[in-house]
DNA sequence: ATGTATGCAAACCATTTGCAATGAC
DNA sequence: GTCATTGCAAATGGTTTGCATACAT
């Protein structure tokens, strides 16, 4: 019962950012692909963080292939209407999240596994989001910490112990 | 003489980041070569914001013509040692700039004309820098605020008040 | 019927890589 | 003399583009 309830939420989730992508394609007379509703479902229902070829491959996992030029058209969509996000860090892969419905957060970059973590602090959201910036009306932002994760910090000590014995 | 005092100070950033730079290369038992110093002083003796491509180009201009090879090499090292900072936001042109002795500094990118100005902030720097964060070690972060500037924003006006007359 | 969106393949372009030649140590 | 670093040119790989076809309106 616990399951059917999330079920229920994550339908309720898809159907609703189905509608806002809807609005927006009306808006900018856009037509209404099923290529277009079928990635933004897929985005929805599975993984949070993912970047182009993951979702290429989704897509043809779900029996629905779609063209990458597809898929990059919809993804300038997606953004333009604030439904994904996209980031960018170090490496040259973009990676993208899935943006409604999903509580602001920020995230730790680790600069020596690479490894990316979402990291949320309110007080950081609130000081941030209601910053007066002179002429300039912030939209939304992105804040990514680097640094080192613990597990690298454990592995550089018993490195440095190491080489201390040597 | 005010002009004069400028000058001190420039040259003596760019002797203190060689400096730097030097003992990084001691450190890592890396090779001095003249390339490296060339790249480094170029970045501290001109534009704050750069790109590979612009980079490229100016030192071609002082007759120091490199290899984007060397160029790419040299900037990995001084990414490494802090002295530059990377950056990449939506479009695929990544950019760089200046670290030692810059005040930390945010940056807001107008999603319309797609400027990228900086934005300094002692509360935000100060909230961000002291954050403890859970198995996690911060080095740096990066805070990109994207919105609409105020050239934008007069624009979008006059555009809409045009089209409401039609 | 009209013209936007798709798939495909080629093009693009920033970045990386392999290799022979150079030069820092 | 040794081997890291350079320059060059080719390769890479994510993203974009041109064009014929498909299909939403």
């Amino acid at each position: 019962m616990q399951e059917s309830l999330v079920m229920d939420k994550e339908n309720k989730l898809r159907e609703l950012v189905k509608q806002k992508f809807d609005e927006y394609l009306t808006a900018h007379k856009c037509r209404k692909t099923p290529e277009r509703y079928a990635i933004l479902d897929l985005i929805y229902s599975d993984p949070k963080h993912f970047d182009m070829d993951s979702l290429y491959e989704a897509m043809t996992d779900r029996n629905f292939r779609v063209s990458r030029a597809t898929l990059y058209n919809t993804m300038q969509l997606l953004l333009d209407c604030r439904l994904v996000l996209k980031h960018q860090f170090g490496q040259n892969l973009s990676f993208y999240e899935r943006a409604y419905n999903n509580e602001v957060h920020h995230h730790l970059i680790c600069t020596s596994c690479n490894k990316v973590v979402e990291y949320k602090d309110a007080e950081l959201k609130t000081l941030i989001q209601n910053k007066k910036i002179k002429q300039f009306t912030p939209v939304y932002y992105n804040l990514y910490i680097f640094g080192i994760c613990n597990i690298c910090a454990r592995n550089l000590k018993k490195q440095q112990s190491k080489s201390n014995k040597n």
